[in-house]
DNA sequence: AATACGAGCAACCGCGTACTC
DNA sequence: TGAGTACGCGGTTGCTCGTAT
């Protein structure tokens, strides 16, 4: 394991930036992309570490940054975020487009802790403080490996923390299930797309592998929160939406990752902490995957709308910039169910891929795109689906993001009914109980 | 007006991991 | 295969600014 070689360097300035720097790394970031971060501060002549010119360039500079305060339905979608992914801020910002990993860390530690905990909220496991007290009472069973040093406490319990995104590591026996779910091919291979994803015990992880894609290779400069959609946890709903009308559309995520294909997705409602675990430990899913995303970026183009609702088409690139075609080059976000908030959809596109792929705008032909169809799952008593889920859905969502598109057109996912019902009832009584934990909006 | 204190934020540090040779 | 390199992430630090005393 090496150290950054930059750390090194001698008469490297610290602190703060000055204007001057800003413009200097900003105008070469624009023209040329940062390529290599450590060669960054040869090439613009400024006497920092590459590192640094990164962080400066993502937390501050990037010009798809969101500025100014965190909205509620931000902040909501943060505290959601944080109970089911614990302190990846990486993750959760990839949720939030625009905002950065460290300024959702640093809104969660100088105001949303606080937040939490006048309502009676332990922060770092989302439970009541009452249930905390309680439970430190216990002999400690928690695995030790899920805290990370001192600040393990900030990380959640066993069962509410999805384990570690890495599909070699997980603790399941052989992928038992068709889809492929290998970092380089799990998703774009269009002939697994087009047959059903059928899984019998998957895992949080295998959710999120299934659903979720965005492909180490596909985009060079590409940070999480370069292609990421949207993750409403609705059903983890701090404010007054709590309530077993849960809102499938949200369930699924994706959340790519920047250099190994860690896939964040939820095919599900049962996101509350407590409940991932058992819920995801059974049910059995149907998915034909078939979601577009579109959005007004280069790589994310805006599409036509479906019902009065935009519908959102992805877009890959290859490392050259080109963007991908088909089957070789995978596909950013297919599969991926699309709530896309096309107000805020301002995917921090990699500076490079801005500038490079002006224009790509749509991702492969019609044909190859690879479709989820809902419906099924929308009408699984799990979800409570019906011929009005889809409308319920929407209202849920328009509650938090009224300008959200929202699309879950031609669905086929099905679970099997009868550990559909075995979730639902223990996601019923987690609802129950954060419903009297959390009776109002934050 | 001066000082103390706390909150918020920007940046740094150290570690883990992917990548390359 | 192992060492070196680069990148990304999360925790921590320290500075700035506003407010209270």
């Amino acid at each position: 394991m090496g150290r950054h070689s930059c750390c090194y360097k001698q008469k490297l300035r610290k602190g703060l930036w000055s204007p001057e720097e800003d413009e200097k790394l900003l105008n070469y970031i624009t023209k040329h992309g940062h390529g290599c971060w450590s060669s960054v501060p040869k090439l613009t002549g400024l006497q920092r570490c590459g590192k640094s010119c990164r962080l400066r360039w993502i937390n501050y500079l990037r010009p798809d940054l969101k500025r100014g305060a965190f909205s509620q339905q931000e902040e909501n979608l943060i505290i959601e975020l944080h109970a089911v992914l614990g302190n990846r801020w990486s993750q959760i910002a990839a949720q939030l487009p625009g905002r950065t990993d460290n300024e959702i860390k640093n809104l969660w530690n100088s105001c949303l802790k606080k937040k939490l905990r006048q309502r009676g909220i332990d922060p770092n496991t989302h439970k009541p403080l009452s249930e905390v007290e309680n439970d430190k009472d216990k002999p400690p069973t928690a695995d030790k490996n899920n805290q990370k040093g001192s600040v393990g406490s900030n990380e959640l319990s066993l069962a509410a923390e999805p384990p570690k995104l890495k599909p070699s590591s997980l603790s399941m026996p052989a992928d038992p299930y068709p889809l492929e779910v290998s970092s380089s091919s799990r998703i774009n291979n269009s002939s697994s797309s087009s047959s059903n994803l059928t899984s019998t015990t998957p895992t949080q992880d295998l959710f999120l592998d299934r659903f979720g894609t965005c492909h180490d290779n596909s985009i060079t400069n590409c940070r999480p929160s370069d292609m990421v959609g949207y993750f409403p946890f609705q059903q983890l709903n701090y404010g007054a939406n709590i309530g077993l009308s849960a809102n499938p559309n949200s369930s699924l995520c994706f959340i790519p990752s920047s250099s190994s294909s860690q896939v964040m997705s939820e095919l599900t409602p049962p996101v509350l902490p407590s409940v991932t675990s058992s819920i995801f430990s059974t049910p059995t899913y149907t998915v034909k995957p078939t979601v577009s995303l579109q959005s007004n970026n280069p790589s994310i183009s805006s599409g036509h709308d479906i019902d009065g609702v935009h519908n959102w088409e992805a877009s890959t690139f290859s490392n050259n910039g080109s963007k991908s075609n088909g089957s070789n080059n995978s596909i950013q976000l297919q599969n991926s169910i699309n709530f896309l908030d096309s107000n805020t959809l301002t995917w921090g596109l990699a500076e490079s891929v801005k500038a490079d792929h002006k224009d790509n705008h749509v991702l492969q032909g019609q044909g190859e795109q690879e479709e989820i169809k809902w419906s099924e799952y929308l009408n699984t008593p799990f979800l409570l689906g019906n011929p009005v889920q889809n409308q319920a859905s929407q209202s849920i969502y328009n509650e938090v993001k009224p300008e959200t598109g929202f699309i879950t057109d031609e669905s086929s996912t099905t679970w099997h009914h009868s550990q559909a019902f075995q979730a639902s009832d223990i996601y019923t009584k987690d609802l129950q109980r954060f419903s009297v934990a959390f009776g109002q909006t934050l």
